[in-house]
DNA sequence: TCGGTTTACGAAATCGGTTTCGTTTCGAGT
DNA sequence: ACTCGAAACGAAACCGATTTCGTAAACCGA
């Protein structure tokens, strides 16, 4: 007889009353633990419909809830998913992680999220306190610099990378179609009667997406046999705008064509246009990567490969959750799936596009 | 003596081994696993500088790690916030969450985040799950519409409202003076010679800290003997500039200055006025609340009144901690501290704020 | 040297679920 | 009727830490 037998006979107290266990509710509906727990979890072993139907109606009048630690002890399953973004301030970062939240709540696991602010340190230490706080896996949107650690923590727990690869192997990858986006850049500015090309990017950021851009970019040129280069800014901002000037004032006159290789990019040329005047070359085209809700505004619409962050979240909660039953499921660590990648398609929005 | 006594005789074994539990460490250490505890909660009770050394060696050794689960089952503390946010494509949404995310670092607790998306259902929901997964506080960025649960959830655990208020009452709330922000916009368009002024609200969007401004504006107007009105765009996109275009024209050639109430309703107004043609009637100027970051490139740079977003953060996660820290400590609910309501100045950015 | 108070630590209970394993019951097949 | 397998369920171990309580040793002033 348990010490506080007749804890649950209240009906409506409004006082607060000691929680309930999970033994209570069972005792309340004339069954074992076992039962309530299999009722919880609905294993595949039924129970007769009228032991549930009591079981659901006992939970139901105490408002019942079962402590989460408690099952995560037993369990080693907590529902929890850590989610390291790199630079949330990136509108892609945003997206990505209202698109994560939807995923994992559809599949009722929670997100636990930490931000690296594109420091390699802080993503170390994220990544340990994630793991330490034991998610079951481990959705890393890194950086760079930690290809080790994240590697290390790949073996520890299932792993997905979101955009931006790692040099080590054996971990999943979602990330765009870049390729084709810069193809269908190109396309556009071409299109739109830019003769020489450049694409802009940023010395600070190395990470493997604006490398794969940067490529695919010089790839494009010389198989159209297009002028163009790719133009790093430095990382000062005033350096910046005199590099950018410069190039500018060097294509003088020839229809030249800009693509940004991501929304901070064209946030900074922006800036660097409004500093270098009203007066721009004729001609002059922009187009970029990311969509800001700004895009369509500025210059009268900006063209702008756009991510489908959505489709993007789905399939990295689609691919962790698989891992993650393999690991609980599974018994050691056979039957491992090989390390996917995955190209999401995202599109051209194609807009004026013109600077003036 | 243990099943697996030797378990952690291994130096460098690159297996992978079972992991770690206390107890080993505690054999391992020749002392009692409660000392080991002891050791890593640092609790008041000293132990021999000694047996410190000892523990902490072999713990270095072996990269013993706690399980987190194991832990928050007995304590009933698991060291998580909980986060809801209203609207994570607001650039003050992203940036707090980055705020927070380093003050709950700094204090060692992890972030657990909801977005509710603007959907009362949906921050109901994720007000039950956050709270089920056994957070240890919460800090809501309410859409509104659920009073009575915040209420109810404030009951259970310490709550911190971020931002917007709820009508209810009992829960610390930490926003940015809006009415002196206000009354700071109002003088900056003033200075810049606008005679008449609007503020620009949208329909959808009913929230306390909208119509706080909506009626700082008000009040600032009579107070100074002003001309001008809130105007609320409709919902639908079209309509709103349409709204727009009449209350501009209804102005026309009277040095009309708009203030737009956050980010969204600026973007909206950028979007519309992009409409409404280059013609724009001279003199106009725009100032608006939240300082997304191509606040400073379109129209020359728009005057803003910026909110100190990190620090808000730190008082939010400073509240809550100390809340957290009342309820673990003191028996029952006995001194329960006063809500309290903090106001962190936010600051007006001067920019040119002309359109033309 | 002796009571009294800390201090350092260990033994064992405990948190609240899940999981394993075994038992009973029920229905089908022959 | 009897066997057999599956289904429904209960008893008890278990997850890995924290916490309570108790004890032995150390310290301390008189």
């Amino acid at each position: 007889m348990p010490k506080m037998a007749q804890a649950a006979d209240n009906g409506e107290t409004g006082c607060a009353m000691a929680q309930m266990r999970i033994k209570d509710i069972a005792a309340e509906a004339g069954v074992s633990p076992a039962t309530v727990s299999r009722y919880l979890n609905n294993r595949p072993g039924q129970m007769t419909e009228e032991t549930r139907a009591r079981i659901a109606a006992v939970i139901e009048r105490t408002g019942y809830r079962p402590r989460a630690a408690a099952r995560n002890l037993r369990s080693s399953r907590t529902n929890l998913i850590g989610v390291i973004l790199a630079d949330i301030a990136n509108p892609f970062s945003s997206a990505m992680l209202e698109g994560l939240s939807a995923s994992a709540a559809a599949r009722g696991c929670s997100l636990m999220t930490a931000i690296s602010g594109n420091d390699p340190a802080k993503e170390a230490e994220s990544l340990t306190r994630l793991i330490d706080a034991g998610v079951d896996g481990l959705v890393v949107n890194t950086c760079g610099g930690n290809d080790k650690a994240i590697a290390a923590a790949a073996g520890r727990l299932p792993v997905v990378l979101l955009d931006r690869d790692v040099a080590d192997a054996g971990v999943d990858l979602v990330t765009s179609n870049n390729r084709e986006l810069v193809a269908g850049l190109v396309d556009a500015l071409t299109a739109a009667g830019s003769e020489r090309l450049c694409l802009l990017t940023e010395a600070s950021d190395d990470s493997p997406v604006r490398r794969e851009r940067a490529e695919a970019f010089t790839d494009e040129l010389s198989r159209r046999g297009l002028a163009g280069e790719v133009v790093t800014l430095a990382d000062g901002g005033a350096t910046g705008v005199g590099r950018l000037d410069e190039t500018i004032r060097g294509y003088a006159g020839k229809k030249l064509g800009l693509i940004a290789v991501n929304g901070l990019v064209f946030l900074r040329l922006t800036e660097a246009l409004a500093q270098l005047g009203p007066s721009l070359p004729a001609g002059l085209k922009i187009a970029t990567f990311d969509d800001y809700p700004w895009n369509h505004v500025l210059f009268g619409g900006v063209t702008t490969a756009a991510q489908d962050t959505l489709t993007i979240a789905e399939r990295v909660v689609e691919c962790l959750s698989e891992r993650i039953d393999i690991v609980t499921t599974t018994v050691g660590d056979a039957a491992k799936l090989a390390p996917k990648r995955i190209e999401i398609p995202g599109h051209i929005e194609h807009r004026a596009s013109t600077s003036r």
